[in-house]
DNA sequence: GAGGCAAGATTGTTGAACAATCTTGGCATT
DNA sequence: AATGCCAAGATTGTTCAACAATCTTGCCTC
């Protein structure tokens, strides 16, 4: 059995309503957390056994993790952790690149809304001075689902959780995890401000410009740009 | 048996590579289509029988179908067909209008995709000159499709692909069909008139205000709205 | 007519079985 | 030694049958 599975079975395997719904919990929070690395193949029986449920409950979740990229599953061949690639970084960006600076730009600000930026904005200024690069990973991503949420709609964030979700694989994916973040924070920051001055057309711009070259960034990194 | 399933059967029951996703395609062209209408209940004996498959498979297509929105599943008991209701309607149109217009306005215009277009609104003419509701309907999301399209994004692609699903249930769901597409035509072509002129701002502002005049439209004729 | 209870029906979950396909290892051939 | 082939084993795909949990329905009592 794969070590990554080790301690699965203590999580609690009580009988839920929707066991399939709470089957693929588990596997996408044991996913984004990084243990279960991209390209890892999910065998049925391992897990089925791991978890405590049967290979049919166990495939319903497989069917629920697949329709979110979560996995991916090659008929005959079995269910393995998505590996993204350079093409899915693209699309990764071109999602984000039109979502977000589309909810900058004509989003509501509800009340409170700008405080709660602040306060990751806060966050992550914490985990660069401390050198927490998961610190501040976590909070950039925090910040741009914020971002998307001013759209007020429940579907672009399920999509934007599923966009960043894919983000999450392609960091653990690579070799070595340079400081992606570090010269982000204050670029979140101002980005904030001009959104509390009703700067909405600029933030949007520099939104646009700051995800090119995030993406630009992260394709030199994962070697498909020279 | 309902009626609706008459004739599932005979679509044939070969033995497929993948039945369970095959089984959620004939769900969802019947439902799409407006033989399953909103609220219909799909019980696991009636269908598992109805298609030839067990209940295992079809209930692989039902967890597929209810990641897609398209059906909605109220656990112990049942799956039903989504009936949107006006809450429903605003999100459509959340989305709607952050997506189209971004994509207007930061999209690339392949070479081709104005013909496309052009050639879309030719039919959306032919079929308001013929009374044709359903041409117009077909017309309609075809080209909103196809504006989204220029985003270059499949997920993107995707999210309108079930808005759209999700749209075919209002309608289906609505107790009286009037014509909500017939002077939405000439505003199509003028908005891709205007995409061919490079007037990107001002595509992007009338197609919000075109949206925002289609959901009100929309809510006042389910009731939501006096 | 309102409320409660028992019987029946439907869904939720599991285990087992078999077919189809893939993988692995060994063997023969060049 | 390298290549190609074939059989055995392992894994996935699909179905069936069974039982538990929950909901629905009809009836009975008050």
């Amino acid at each position: 059995m794969n070590a990554a599975l080790q301690g699965i079975a203590d999580a609690g395997h009580a009988t839920h309503a929707h066991t399939g719904a709470w089957v693929a919990a588990q596997l996408r929070q044991r996913i984004s957390q990084g243990l279960l690395p991209p390209g890892a193949k999910l065998s049925e029986q391992a897990l089925s056994e791991a978890l405590g449920v049967s290979r049919n409950t166990l495939r319903e979740a497989f069917t629920v993790l697949a329709g979110e990229s979560v996995v991916q599953r090659i008929p005959n061949r079995g269910v393995f952790v998505a590996a993204p690639g350079a093409e899915d970084v693209r699309e990764i960006y071109r999602v984000r690149r039109l979502i977000e600076p589309a909810a900058v730009l004509w989003g509501d600000v509800p009340a409170g809304a700008l405080d709660t930026m602040d306060a990751i904005v806060d966050k992550a200024r914490a985990a660069l001075a401390e050198g927490s690069v998961a610190g501040m990973a976590d909070a950039n991503q925090e910040l741009h689902k914020a971002l998307v949420s001013l759209s007020g709609s429940a579907s672009l964030d399920a999509l934007m959780e599923k966009v960043l979700a894919e983000m999450r694989l392609v960091f653990h994916a690579m070799a070595t995890t340079p400081d992606f973040h570090g010269h982000y924070v204050e670029r979140n920051a101002a980005l904030v401000a001009q959104i509390r001055n009703g700067q909405r057309e600029e933030a949007a711009a520099e939104l646009r410009r700051y995800l090119d070259g995030a993406e630009h960034e992260l394709l030199v990194h994962i070697g498909a740009i020279p």
